[in-house]
DNA sequence: TTATAATCCTAGTATTCCGATAGGATTCAA
DNA sequence: TTGAATCCTATCGGAATACTAGGATTATAA
């Protein structure tokens, strides 16, 4: 399942993009706009700006904005910030990767392969979309 | 996040497929095989019997075996068992569909796009792949 | 017939994570 | 200097996950 926060980050994300040009956008708008609590937005948005995707300015007037262009940002950096990694198990996680407790050996795990082709065929998917691809529909 | 459930219900699925044609194959063996808790095991081989993946025999020489041919289970289904939705949000499932609290409109949603490709592209491999794979790596 | 080996079943528990909230500190424009 | 906005840390309730307890049931075989 796709946590809440990866959602409401992922359509604060659009709403912004959707902003661009125009004066900084501010996180109570965003919050009325999607139907997000304002306190948990408030989080969200700070995740983003540290990973860099978005600017922020302080005080009367303020309010975040992109700092790259939507079609630059790709699906798979965001879901990695707010999601983790894509792979369903670590040890076959590329950014993340971790050993298996249960697994002695890898390559003997049944579950293994499997994985792996989700994973890449997450990837695929992740890759190709920007947040440009998520604001034109 | 693949739960524990999932991967230990695939594991012992392989390993009980591996044994086909065998005596009936017992939880502790594959505990002890997969490293997994047994208690925790046995509440997994229920499910996979309720599903129709497993038959089982009670009594002294007793087990678990397989009710069908690996090459005809397919993933999908074990994975809807015991994982659930293949999608990421309710709102693009096929077989667990539900409406989002927090979008009014699905066809304006920003994330919907995407969900909708993800989930199709990990129907792909979860369709493609059968028990049968599992066991030939 | 009786001991033993196995599944079956329900309930409970410990821990972790998620979604959200609280409460202020800081910064900036007017 | 005042109000509007972000910044930041801490916390909390509830739900889900991973696992455990304890026996009931059934079948085999000595």
């Amino acid at each position: 399942m796709l946590s809440k926060k990866t959602k409401y980050g992922l359509k604060a994300l659009a709403y912004v993009a959707k902003h661009k040009g125009e004066d900084p956008v501010q996180i109570g708008a965003i919050a009325k706009s999607e139907n997000i609590s304002q306190k948990f937005l408030e989080s969200i948005m700070l995740t983003l700006r540290k990973a860099g995707f978005l600017g922020s300015k302080k005080g009367k007037g303020g309010g975040y904005y992109l700092r790259r262009q939507p079609e630059e940002i790709k699906m798979v950096e965001v879901m990695r910030i707010l999601e983790g990694p894509v792979s369903m198990v670590p040890c076959v996680s590329l950014n993340f990767y971790e050993k298996c407790d249960d697994c002695p050996d890898e390559t003997a795990c049944s579950v293994h392969g499997l994985m792996v082709q989700l994973r890449d065929s997450n990837l695929a998917v992740l890759n190709k979309n920007t947040l440009a691809d998520l604001i034109a529909e």
